[in-house]
DNA sequence: CGCCGCCTTGAGCTGGCTCAATCTGCGTGG
DNA sequence: CCACGCAGATTGAGCCAGCTCAAGGCGGCG
């Protein structure tokens, strides 16, 4: 459906910003092809990663509606994005199924981050990880980029410890813990989950929290 | 204008449950006085506080579209909610600006939720509850809670904890460092703020990410 | 007056962080 | 085809902050 609609689109290479912090833009931006994230940088350089973007998911909705983006977007494999423009977005919203697709697609976001919050505060380092491959396992399957058990991780462990609030050198320990406990199985950024419900157990992952629905708009 | 469509309205006392997690009601619930918050629990009893509700907040919008609660909401305070039935919600999503209010509130507090993930994730302990005190300062001024340069903190230290990823004794002691800088004096519950820009600039503060706004719609 | 929840303090442990070096895989230019 | 450079992964040493455990202290309430 998107398609009919689409007239421009950009392609953008590993590492550039789709979205800058700041930025207002009158289009919005969907992921058509490739992976990025949100994050936000600290005046100190730090960085947190503040969510994933896979196929099919809107970037700034966001900005559309509040005054500016609070955050960037950076693609972190080779993207292809649609720009949807205002006219766009009005079609889209004035029919009432797919305006409620879009505001359940930001509650789930919301629910994301929620879980992400549990995810800092109060679980192991490694734990953490662990969850945090789990929600890349199940969000990659449903977009059709993972197996049953393996996926490729498009993430470096910096950007992973950007996420999980863990330095690059807990990350590697952490996933050599994984490892030894054979929860996972990385040769490069192939991961391999022997045992999914082992892994899941081990990060006490609910996947509820992502909220898929048998019924769920589809962006495509 | 809400005062002509709530019905039922309920009274709560502190520590009492509104929502609890899985529920899955057919009723939104509305903050109309007292403060709570948002909250997950794990397995081996650990919480994590995932947002603070002040007088005007929806409760669950959420769980009114998604299938159910994610995570339960407790009272802090004495609260008095208001339910709202599907019919008074689609009453007020029928009109196009109220419609875009309430999605408009929602994506503050998806912003909300990403800041918070900055806070656990990359700020030191002492700036992330000094943070977390300039969002409240700012927050409850908005509904008229607090003054200039201070409000009443309705939390105890161990629920400062929950939400910031530390333990009580350590937000003890960040609490301590603050006083000892004299960013804050709290005498009880009463946090006075001698100078807010210096708190803010310790906290890395910035309010943007609260989104408010002139022309905001208002929920009374 | 005693109870209870919450705040405060102390001692000691440990795991995450910092700093820093090494290794590895891969793409580039010669 | 090989040397070089770079980004990312891995490893080691040592520090120290946040955690755990545990013991008071304090104030409000019945």
């Amino acid at each position: 459906m998107l398609h009919a609609v689409v007239g421009r689109g950009q392609s953008l290479k590993a590492g550039e910003d789709i979205v800058r912090e700041g930025d207002h833009t009158d289009v919005v931006h969907v992921i058509l092809e490739g992976h990025g994230f949100r994050y936000k940088t600290l005046p100190d350089g730090k960085r947190q990663i503040i969510g994933y973007l896979v196929p099919g998911d809107f970037c700034d909705l966001y900005g559309f509606l509040l005054d500016k983006m609070d955050h960037g977007i950076a693609a972190r494999t080779h993207c292809q994005v649609a720009e949807l423009t205002e006219d766009h977005i009005l079609m889209l919203t004035s029919r009432p199924s797919l305006a409620r697709a879009l505001w359940w697609s930001e509650l789930v976001n919301a629910s994301i981050l929620r879980e992400w919050l549990v995810n800092m505060g109060r679980r192991t380092p490694s734990a953490r990880v662990a969850h945090i491959l789990c929600e890349l396992l199940v969000r990659l399957q449903v977009v059709g980029q993972a197996s049953a058990d393996s996926f490729r991780l498009e993430l470096s462990q910096s950007e992973l410890g950007d996420t999980v609030g863990l330095t690059t050198v807990s990350v590697n320990r952490a996933l050599q813990r994984l490892r030894g406990a054979n929860l996972i199985q990385s040769s490069g950024r192939e991961i391999v989950i022997p045992d999914v419900a082992a892994l899941k157990a081990f990060a006490d992952f609910d996947p509820g929290y992502l909220h898929f629905r048998q019924d769920r708009e589809d962006h495509s």
